[in-house]
DNA sequence: GGCATTTGACCAGT
DNA sequence: ACTGGTCAAATGCC
């Protein structure tokens, strides 16, 4: 790089920005695989090539979230020096509140709602017509009408969180250009945190631990209508509820294990233009 | 009855 | 004061 007097700058590491575009392209990735996943696993007949190939999507997964995480790492550190450039005061009140958030969750005192925090720096957010079929198993908390926006957000945390104190949360909400009628329907996808419960509850039983955490059957039927709900709300998806249950009861039994997340295979049971809309993504 | 979802209220950050 | 994130009681579904 060059500065305009003609003398070199150093060499900068990548700036904030250079991260947060890599932690989008990786989650991208991460959300283009998951869809290839739910229509290729399917197809696969069970046997031992199947779950090989099961075990080779995850792998992948598991590779961009190791990315991702270190990203956010080095994301943080730069944010870090960033504060301390633009401005001490701000920075000082930031870590004066996270120090009172760090001590809140320590004392965890039931009087009191634990501090949220507006949380923008650890958050990768993509754009998927299929925000539910990402491997992972969520629980809805919460929705909102958001100012400005068409469309509620829906807020969802692990399903795993109180068992595994897993602190990964998304937010799924509907793009307002996206009406559902010609093309499929866009949502802004925004996960925050980091997955810390045992994986096997969503995906990748094909790793050791595999009988420990196995879902519950109603969990099971928890993930699937989960996985479902914002798809109905459009109405232009999915007609019938059972129907979902069914083609995963199917699957189960064709495929007589389980090694994926039943929300993976969701898909076969998606209208032409989502199945369009997978493959066109 | 047990579970997940819905929804209004509460709380914290800006 | 406004906005967005979370909680928890109410509700609905299986």
């Amino acid at each position: 790089m060059k500065h305009h007097n003609g003398r070199y700058l150093p060499q900068s590491s990548p700036s904030v920005s250079d991260h947060r575009s890599a932690m989008k392209e990786i989650a991208r990735g991460q959300s283009l695989v998951t869809q290839l996943r739910a229509i290729v696993l399917p197809a696969l007949q069970a046997d031992q090539r199947c779950e090989l190939v099961a075990q080779m999507f995850q792998n992948i997964l598991d590779c961009s979230s190791k990315a991702i995480t270190e990203l956010q790492l080095h994301h943080q550190s730069d944010a870090r020096v960033d504060d301390a450039l633009v401005d001490d005061k701000k920075r000082v009140r930031k870590i004066s509140s996270d120090d009172c958030v760090k001590e809140e969750g320590a004392t965890s005192n039931p009087n009191h709602q634990h501090k949220r925090s507006r949380r923008s720096d650890d958050s990768v957010s993509l754009e998927t017509p299929v925000p539910h079929y990402d491997g992972r198993q969520w629980r809805k908390y919460g929705q909102k009408h958001i100012n400005k926006a068409k469309h509620p957000r829906s807020y969802y945390r692990c399903t795993y969180r109180q068992e595994q104190d897993c602190k990964a949360t998304k937010t799924v909400q509907q793009q307002d250009d996206s009406t559902g009628t010609d093309h499929p329907v866009m949502y802004t996808v925004v996960y925050h945190g980091q997955h810390t419960c045992n994986e096997n509850n969503g995906i990748d039983s094909g790793t050791d631990d595999s009988e420990t955490n196995t879902p519950s059957s109603s969990d099971s039927r928890s993930s699937i209508s989960t996985a479902c709900t914002d798809l109905y709300d459009h109405q232009t998806s999915l007609n019938d509820n059972k129907l979902l249950e069914k083609s995963a009861d199917m699957i189960t039994k064709n495929c007589m294990y389980e090694p994926f997340d039943m929300t993976a295979f969701a898909p076969l049971d998606l209208d032409s233009w989502e199945l369009d809309a997978l493959l066109r993504f």
